[in-house]
RNA sequence: GUUCCCUUCGUCUAGAGGCCCAGGACACCUCCCUUUCACGGAGGUAACACGGGUUCGAAUCCCGUAGGGAACGCCA
C-alpha cells in the first residue's frame, strides 16, 4: 500500500522551527517510501486565518525543498463536512449543548479546584426537549459535541509504541461551533479519510486528540490510519521552544539570520534520533536514512548554535554550481568559481563572502602598525603578472632580507592585505588582490 | 488538580539481565597538515538522576523520590 501522508498547518501565523520539523519528518517519511505528500491548509478558523500566512507557508516549504503532491483547503470542503455532520447526528453521535463559554470555564474551574479532571459532564445530554426549546427561545444557539464511547482506546504508535486511553477519561469534543462552523477535529478526521491518509504524523501534543479521533474514524465508518507522534522539541534551557532562534519564523531564519535551508533540515531531521547530526547538502541523504524507529521518546533540546555550525560546514562543502544561486540572491553574481573555491572554507554564513569580495575588490583598511616592515615588503614585491607561485616567491624574499619567519612574517602581511586576522590561504588570495591594491594597502594609501 | 510520557558523556543518542569498569556523533582539549589564522586529518577527556528491592549478576526488571515535558479550548 502506498504511503499517503499530509502536513496540515493552519494559516494563523508563520511557520517556525517546530512546525517545519513536523513537515520535514512527514515529508521524509513520504519520500522514503515513494509515497504521496499532501499539503492541507487547515483554515477553519476564519477569524485568525490570513492569506499572508498562507503565502508564507508555501514560501517556507518551497525554500526548504519540501514539495507537495497535492494542495487542499478545508475552507473549500464545507459540503462534505455538512453531509458527515448529518450522518453523525442521525447515528446519535452528535448532541447539542447550550452552555456559554463562560459557563464552561466556570465548570472547569470548579472541577479543577475539586481535584477532578476538567472533563465535560454531559449535562446537555439530560436536557429535556422543553428545556432545549426554552434555551432556543432565549436566543441561545447550540454547539455540538461528539459522544465518545466509554471504552478503552489503543493503538500502536510508530514512535511511542503501544498507547492506551480510557474513553471515560476524555472530554466529548465540540465539533460544531455555536455559529454552525465545524471545528478542527471534525474536519481533520474527515479529510484524513477522504484523502486516504495511511499515516498521521504530528506532535505528541496531539496524543489525546488521537484517542478521540480514532472513535471518530470509526463512527464515520473508516479504519483509523497509523499514527506517529513526535516528541516536542524544547530549547537549550529546557523550556518551551520560544526563545532565540526557536522563536523566529523560517522566513526570518532565511532573511535575517541568513541560513542555508539544509542547515535547518539537517538538524531537524536528526535531532532526537539515533543517527548522528551531520551537515548534509541534499535532502536525498536525509531521505535515505529516514526511519521512525530511530526516534526516541524524550524531548530533545534544540541548540541554535548547532544550526550555525551546520551552516558553516554546509557552505564549506557547497560546490560552485550550487553556490551560484545563493550568490545571485545576495547580489554577488559576479563571483566566479575560483574565487568561491578560495574563500568558501572561511564562510559561516553565505553573507560572509561579502568580506572576502571586498578583500579582492577593495577598499580594505590595513590593520598593520609597522610602516618599516610594510615598506620592505613593498620593495620586495615580485613583478606582475601574479600567479599562485607569487606568494611563495615574495615571502621567501622577505624572509631572507628581514629574517622574519612564521607568524611574525605572515600575520602582518595578512593584516595589511586583508585587514583581518584570519582568512583563506594568502597564496590563493594574493593573485585576486593584485599588485596595485597590495601596494596601496601596505602603504596605507587610497585604493583606486 | 488529574492523566500520560521522559531522565545514559556539555548536547543528540546506542544499550531491551551477563557481550558495558557503557559504544557512536557533535562540542571541547591535544597533536598533525599549512613557513600565519581558518579549513582539513588523527587521537584524548567525559555519562547510567537519587533511594530501595528482585537476581549468582541490573544502565537494563519492580517500587518509591526528585526533576523535566505534554494534555485536559465553541484554537489547530
Amino acid at each position: 500500500m502506498t504511503v499517503r501522508v499530509r502536513f496540515a498547518p493552519s494559516p494563523t501565523g508563520f511557520l517556525h522551527i517546530g512546525n517545519v520539523r513536523t513537515a520535514l519528518i512527514t515529508w521524509l517519511f513520504a519520500r522514503r517510501n515513494a509515497g504521496y505528500f499532501l499539503l492541507r491548509i487547515d483554515d477553519t478558523d476564519t477569524e485568525r486565518s490570513k492569506p499572508e500566512f498562507e503565502a508564507a507557508i508555501y514560501e517556507s516549504l518551497t525554500w526548504l525543498g519540501l514539495n507537495w503532491d497535492e494542495l487542499a483547503h478545508q475552507s473549500k470542503r464545507q459540503d462534505r463536512y455538512d453531509s458527515v455532520i448529518a450522518e453523525l447526528r442521525a447515528a446519535g453521535r452528535l448532541y447539542p449543548c447550550y452552555e456559554t463559554p463562560e459557563e464552561l470555564a466556570l465548570k472547569r474551574k470548579s472541577q479543577l479546584s475539586q481535584g477532578v479532571p476538567p472533563i465535560y459532564d454531559r449535562a446537555a445530554l439530560s436536557l429535556s426537549e422543553e428545556h432545549k426549546k426554552k434555551y432556543e427561545a432565549e436566543g441561545r444557539k447550540p454547539h455540538w459535541r461528539f459522544l465518545l464511547k466509554k471504552e478503552p482506546i489503543a493503538w500502536n504508535d510508530l514512535i511511542r509504541g503501544e498507547v492506551r486511553f480510557e474513553g471515560e477519561d476524555l472530554s466529548d469534543p465540540v465539533l460544531i461551533r455555536e455559529d454552525g462552523t465545524p471545528l478542527y477535529h471534525l474536519c481533520s478526521v474527515i479529510d484524513d479519510i477522504d484523502f486516504g491518509m495511511t499515516h498521521i504524523v504530528r506532535g505528541e501534543d496531539h496524543v489525546s486528540n488521537t484517542a478521540m479521533h480514532i472513535q471518530m474514524f470509526e463512527a464515520i465508518g473508516a479504519n483509523p490510519p497509523q499514527f506517529a507522534h513526535l516528541p516536542l522539541v524544547s530549547n537549550a534551557e529546557g523550556g518551551k521552544l520560544s526563545k532565540r532562534l526557536g522563536a523566529l519564523s523560517i522566513i526570518d531564519l532565511r532573511d535575517i539570520i541568513g541560513l542555508e535551508p539544509m542547515s535547518i533540515s539537517s538538524l531537524l531531521a536528526r535531532l532526537g534520533t539515533s543517527d548522528p547530526i551531520d551537515a548534509f547538502t541534499h535532502l536525498d541523504d536525509l531521505i535515505q536514512s529516514f526511519d521512525f524507529s530511530k526516534f526516541s521518546r524524550g524531548t530533545p533540546k534544540l541548540d541554535p548554535d548547532e544550526m550555525l555550525r551546520l551552516n558553516a560546514k554546509i557552505l564549506h562543502q557547497t560546490d560552485f554550481d550550487h553556490a551560484q544561486i545563493r550568490l545571485a540572491q545576495i547580489g554577488l553574481a559576479d563571483v566566479d568559481e575560483s574565487f568561491w573555491n578560495v574563500v568558501r572554507a572561511n564562510l559561516e554564513k553565505i553573507s560572509d563572502i561579502q568580506d572576502w569580495w571586498r578583500v579582492a575588490k577593495g577598499p580594505v583598511a590595513s590593520t598593520l602598525e609597522d610602516p618599516d616592515f610594510a615598506a620592505q615588503a613593498v620593495a620586495l614585491m615580485p613583478a606582475a603578472p601574479w600567479s599562485s607561485q607569487t606568494w611563495k616567491e615574495w615571502t621567501d624574499a622577505i624572509k631572507s632580507t628581514t629574517g622574519r619567519k612564521g607568524k611574525d612574517l605572515f600575520m602582518p602581511l595578512r593584516q595589511a592585505l586583508t585587514g583581518m586576522d584570519h582568512g583563506p590561504e594568502l597564496g590563493d588570495l594574493l593573485p585576486l588582490i593584485g599588485p596595485e591594491k597590495a601596494k596601496s594597502r601596505l602603504l596605507k594609501q587610497a585604493e583606486q
